[in-house]
DNA sequence: TCCGCAATATGAACGCTGATAACATCACTC
DNA sequence: GAGTGATGTTATCAGCGTTCATATTGCGGA
């Protein structure tokens, strides 16, 4: 007795509705209240309890839905990079092909961690130990990264490289993601007028212009050096 | 009494030298210990408390020097920056200029994240909360990608438009970064033949190489499209 | 030489965390 | 209607970051 915090349920319903013993879909609930705490609060301020809280629910139900702590970031994790892939897929469906599509891919990329940090920091971070213990989040991961390898291989169909392809796609991606945690962490001041388009679009716009010029080599030369 | 932890300094120590009150160096031997534990435990058992008791000191003399965990993570992270600063930079001057210079430089990176992948992951992680409280950091970290962008200004040196330097060099620690993480994330699995050399080379090459051309564009066309 | 002070270390304590265990409640099937 | 498994609850534990009062020490000034 004498408890005087946890009185939360008795303010929201004061005496009718008593909130039935289960929750009916807790998982899911859990899953929206960890995205949007993270969102909101930060990565720090998300503890499985606190996700509790937010769900309404006490601090152990959750167990019964998620191994643990790292279980359900990994969850987070992979609805992010479903979200980043379909964000993805539109906008390649959506932009003309050729250097404009990368370019678009890429600021997509940039423009979906730049308007979810947090989220997309736990995506790539240190919150989950071993990501090979989720296989579906490296397959999400992969398939977040498709749209851009995609598009590389039907904006040039003609190298016969396909290596090289593959070679590109990962620094296309390397690229993005670079640019993405560089932008998120601040590391990309404004150093440039006002006016002028942010510094990750002009990087964007030079890396596209030199690979189409280095894979029209690369089909050439063929192993110059 | 009846403590059967800790016991730890009798057992080393069994009559003899009772280890001075004062530990005369607690600062250094504490970013020591956590650069050790870091690495060696990884980030999830990176303690105050085991900083601590690495150091053979109690839990709360490392507040004489640090004013919590986030300074002395910071205080990690920029040493970390000044040893990749000087990795880059001793790269730099035993690297032939040109695009050789600029995979060496890369290369370099991705080594460094790849040989300190806890490291490297506080470096850009989500440890610190707000990294622009800790100014020192943020100066290590451009004094690390200085020398990708002296290199650049350096290979390109006929280029009129400086804010294409710029942009180019954003665009080339982008990729660094962004490779560093897809090879400590193991996103960059093992899909190439063994002999051949590793995905992000190849990136880098292609990148170079492109880079070459559309920088060499710019100075020509002058903003064409 | 000795005093006093600042620097540095100690242990106890607080509230929080992730996790487990024992128990309660409910839906659903036979 | 009994029983059983899924899904809740409370109680409890060790460990965490942090603060506080206290203890120990090195060292400069009388």
């Amino acid at each position: 007795m004498t408890k005087l915090s946890r009185g939360k349920s008795a303010r929201k319903r004061p005496v009718q509705e008593p909130r039935p013993y289960h929750h009916g879909d807790l998982r899911r609930a859990l899953i929206a209240a960890a995205t949007e705490l993270l969102e909101r609060e930060g990565a720090e301020a998300l503890s499985f309890r606190a996700v509790a809280r937010t769900a309404g629910v006490s601090q152990s139900a959750p167990y019964n839905h998620f191994s643990g702590k790292e279980d359900l970031l990994a969850t987070v994790a992979e609805a992010g990079f479903r979200a980043l892939a379909t964000s993805q897929a539109e906008t390649a469906a959506h932009a003309h092909a050729g250097e404009a599509r990368m370019i678009a891919l890429g600021l997509d990329y940039i423009g979906f961690a730049a308007d979810h940090p947090q989220l997309y920091r736990l995506m790539f971070g240190v919150g989950v130990a071993d990501w090979h213990a989720y296989p579906h989040v490296s397959e999400a991961k992969h398939a977040s990264f498709a749209p851009i390898r995609a598009a590389l291989a039907g904006d040039f169909p003609s190298t016969r490289d396909a290596a090289a392809i593959e070679h590109a796609a990962v620094a296309a991606w390397g690229l993005a993601h670079g640019l993405a945690m560089l932008r998120i962490d601040g590391s990309l001041a404004r150093r440039d007028a006002p006016d002028q388009p942010p510094a990750e679009e002009a990087a964007l716009q030079l890396f596209a212009r030199g690979l189409a010029h280095a894979l029209a080599g690369v089909g050439k030369v063929e192993k110059s050096s």
